[in-house]
RNA sequence: GAUCUCUUAGCUCAGCUGGUAGAGCAUAUCCCUUUUAAGGAUAGGGUCCUGGGUUCGAACCCCAGAGGGGUCACCA
């Protein structure tokens, strides 16, 4: 154990051997048969009921032989008041005297049972009888508290420390296990929304042999035994369409996806979509179903649809608004850009200040114009639909327009939330615009698509007309839970490996070059100045051996009068 | 990737123009049987992120590095 300890963490494997000594096991193997939960208990609070509780003790007042303490179980907290004659009935009082005042820290998991009443100032408490050390906490946790008037002192606020300890955030930071509770109901509203349908929930590959489905450059890694590189997924699209060839009517999967690329405030390089297909339908069907289903998510986990996002005031209310991409683009800027070719498009980006590069195509130059001009004004749910066909190549061509394509993106906040096609399954057209997208790959568009010609095989035997979605669960969550950060709505965001110091890494102690030097010109007891001066040391050398020697024991120093004097110990 | 900024006790943070580090909570010891973030008294606790440099002297100034956060670029 080369970890340097606190003095707290001392204090408290003292306490943990202390209690061994006692014959109380700090970490006892049997179960503890809880009946009752803080939050339930408080809400239909009867006096005089016999409750078996357990949690973390969270807080200690201790009036002598009386104490209040607060218990923090998986809902939240509860009074208990501890008084020593009603734990220790005989004549030994060693369980509170010194096992609850003194071996006892804030932060362990104990087990009471009691009896609930109300103090004289009318707070719920539970008077406890028997009192059981369930887990000993050898490292004791932040201590976060909370005034009368709701304002919180000392909080453990530190991004860094909250999210590499998202264990110590949770324990401390009601508001973040919140955040976390709500994301699991959406995404159990969601699938049950879409259970009820009777789709069918499907699990397909996370490594895949060709990373398809999206253009975004993906993870590599290997499988030895094959011998063959696998890439984590990029998007799971093209194993739900083969699915769809193969007879299901309606599938969808919560997938984990992979994207290599740059980390920021709402990017994770793994992240969660839902993605969902459905026969026979048009993606005009896939825009009331969405609405519907994000309309149902909102009133089944928030009880409204109407959503504070930082500044903005948000409705979920089906139905949502519809504009189509090029008028958008008419709306915000003035150009009409239908049926442009590449060259005029330049030169309407150039007139927009809207910054391009040479590898772009005709689709890319009318995303960016989009993404610069139009995407950030959309703050209520918005479809904006009708994408140009270049930069859709798994979607199938505009029933009215063949430069457009049946796909729309839902827009909430300036944010791109859900992406959905009428799903191209004409298998010709399909292997030509795949093509053309390889094309793109070797004009240096690095995130251009690999050719997945199993997929296209798959489209060969034929695939019925089918809608499909895809949604940003992490962006869902963020959206109703008000936070504007992915890393919030994560329990483990990615972040750089952590440096531990551990028995490997930790320098022996021993005395440094400088050290040893010094301490050979040390005579039996000597000024400070002349064994500076003798050690020819740099000032910031000569303080940094000082202190060295000094805390390893071997020197002394003291004051005579004036004179700085030291000694070898 | 560019740029700005932060890193001081277990936690939250002060720290002036460069003069050998402070507070509150937590911890330890003692007193206290219905308290509400903080009862009273006393005490201990520091690799000032790391490594160099400047200086008589560095938490503070300079250089390099590590980690975090913000903004921009790219992506969902």
């Amino acid at each position: 154990m080369a970890i340097q300890l606190s003095e707290q963490e001392i204090q408290r494997r003292q306490a943990l051997d202390e209690m061994r000594k006692r014959g109380i096991e700090p970490f006892p193997a049997a179960l503890f048969p809880v009946d009752t939960l803080s939050k339930q208990l408080k809400q239909d609070f009867i006096e005089r009921r016999q409750v078996v509780m357990a949690g973390r003790l969270m807080s200690k007042n201790i009036m002598g032989k009386a104490s209040f303490a607060d218990l923090q179980d998986s809902e939240g907290r509860m009074q208990l008041y501890v008084n020593r004659d009603e734990i220790c009935l005989g004549e030994d009082k060693a369980l509170y005297n010194v096992v609850f005042k003194k071996l006892l820290d804030l932060g362990d998991f104990i087990g009471i049972k009691g009896e609930t009443f109300v103090t004289g100032t009318g707070e719920p408490s539970v008077k406890i009888t028997e009192l059981h050390v369930l887990a000993k906490a050898v490292k004791p946790l932040p201590v976060v508290k909370t005034d009368k008037d709701g304002v919180i002192h000392d909080a453990f606020t530190d991004p860094e420390l909250r999210y590499r300890m998202r264990y110590v955030d949770l324990v401390v930071n009601p508001d973040v296990k919140e955040t976390f509770i709500k994301r699991s109901k959406i995404m159990t509203s969601m699938r049950n929304f879409l259970s009820n349908k009777g789709y069918l929930e499907v699990e397909t590959p996370i490594l895949q042999p060709i990373p398809g489905g999206a253009a975004a450059r993906p993870f590599i890694t290997h499988h030895n035994s094959l011998d063959t590189p696998l890439y984590l997924r990029i998007a799971n699209e093209l194993y739900l369409k083969r699915l769809i060839v193969g007879g299901f009517d309606g599938v969808f999967e919560f997938a984990k996806a992979f994207r290599n690329e740059g980390m920021d405030k709402t990017h994770n390089p793994e992240f969660t979509m839902m993605e969902m297909y459905v026969t026979y339908k048009d993606y005009k069907w896939m825009m009331e179903t969405t609405e519907q289903m994000l309309e149902t998510i909102c009133m089944d986990v928030l009880g409204t649809t109407k959503v504070t996002i930082g500044e903005n005031q948000v409705d979920f209310k089906a139905p949502f608004k519809r504009v189509t991409m090029i008028g958008a683009i008419k709306d915000h800027t003035g150009m009409d850009i239908d049926g442009m070719d590449e060259v005029h498009l330049r030169e309407v980006c150039a007139k927009l200040n809207v910054p391009i590069d040479e590898t772009m195509g005709k689709g890319k130059l009318i995303d960016e114009i989009f993404g610069e001009k139009c995407e950030g004004s959309y703050i209520q749910p918005t479809f904006i639909t009708d994408y140009p066909i270049e930069m859709s190549p798994l979607c199938k061509a505009h029933r009215d327009n063949p430069e457009l394509t049946e796909r729309f993106e839902l827009m909430v906040n300036g944010k791109e939330l859900a992406n959905a096609y009428s799903e191209l399954n004409d298998p010709i057209d399909q292997r030509k615009r795949l093509e053309e997208q390889a094309k793109l790959a070797d004009r240096g568009d690095d995130e251009a698509m690999f050719i997945d010609q199993d997929f296209l095989r798959a489209l060969e035997y034929g695939m019925p007309p089918t809608s499909g979605i895809g949604i940003g669960i992490d962006r869902l969550t963020m959206f109703l839970t008000g936070n504007d950060s992915i890393q919030e709505v994560l329990l483990f965001p990615q972040m750089r490996p952590e440096v531990f110091q551990t028995e490997s890494n930790v320098p022996i102690i021993e005395l440094s070059d400088e050290g040893k030097a010094v301490m050979k010109f040390l005579t039996e007891q000597m000024s400070l100045g002349d064994l500076k001066a003798k050690s020819e040391l740099s000032n910031k050398k000569w303080d940094r051996v000082t202190k060295e020697l000094r805390s390893a024991g071997k020197i002394e120093i003291w004051k005579d009068g004036e004179a700085l004097m030291v000694k070898e110990v």
